[in-house]
DNA sequence: GTTCCTGCAAAAGATTTGCAGTGAC
DNA sequence: GTCACTGCAAATCTTTTGCAGGAAC
């Protein structure tokens, strides 16, 4: 699922469920836009500079909206508040790398974790949905 | 490290740094004796359930130390609040699997899985210092 | 007209900070 | 006496909720 694609499936369920707000279109698109993850506050700041005065209230109700419907993924990486990103299946899902000394974020990914993970999933009595992992230390900058 | 090891080697690493106070060995005690990650909150009405009508404040600044000192790990699982645990890096370390449908809060742990996280991180410029894995999904229970 | 969406302001929670008092040594 | 720890209350910050008005159809 590339960007565009997600944005254009987001926007296409929005609109067969009967959401034809213009707003919740903006959410879509800028989140769809961004590399990793992006809290909500970051998120409706970028609306507003992009010429979208959207409430903090409408933000967070778009983004329950698409949590729901499983385009949106809810993270905590325990740096600036909870963060949300597109649900991502196929290429361009990732995991993150935070740095414990600058608090940068990164993207990453790994096949063999990913085999390890279902592995692991597929030996409990558990259905799993989606799943997180979050690596911390000290990034390449930080480290030297 | 067992429980009973972790609460000991806690206090006694607040003790070398002269932190004698009675409520922090409290706290790590209370803290040891937990299964799994609990919120600020839920530790402060576990001690005061226990006699120990400790401070909101003082909770968190010790678990701030805790943090610092590397005993604990902060993870959030989207439910009820940021959690803390004892951190574990020998037997006992374990990862979580939380229900989107009731919200329970279980721990697993995987040795292939370990082994593909380290394997994940070596590749990576980054000194991982711990890592948190969230398996999300519906429990056996729920899944029915 | 009906239904859902929106912004604003208020409310609710969680966490942090300021401060005066207390305890350990 | 000194220095760190503590409780309380106030302040902050993030997220949620209530409500009156507005847009889509």
């Amino acid at each position: 699922m590339s960007s565009g694609n997600w944005t254009a499936q987001a926007v296409e369920e929005l609109e067969r469920e009967g959401k034809r707000s213009q707003v919740r279109r903006a959410v879509v698109e800028k989140l769809g836009e961004q590399q990793c993850a992006v809290s909500a506050v970051e998120l409706n700041e970028l609306l507003r500079a992009d010429g979208h005065p959207v409430g903090r209230a409408t933000v967070y109700r778009a983004l329950e909206r698409l949590i729901e419907l499983g385009f949106v993924e809810r993270l905590d990486l325990g740096v600036a508040g909870t963060r949300y990103e597109p649900a991502r299946h196929g290429p361009g899902h990732h995991h993150h790398v935070v740095c414990e000394q600058c608090g940068d974020v990164a993207p990453f990914s790994d096949k063999g974790l990913e085999r390890a993970i279902t592995k692991a999933a597929g030996a409990l009595d558990f259905d799993m949905t989606a799943h997180e992992i979050v690596l911390r230390g000290l990034c390449g900058r930080c480290k030297d």
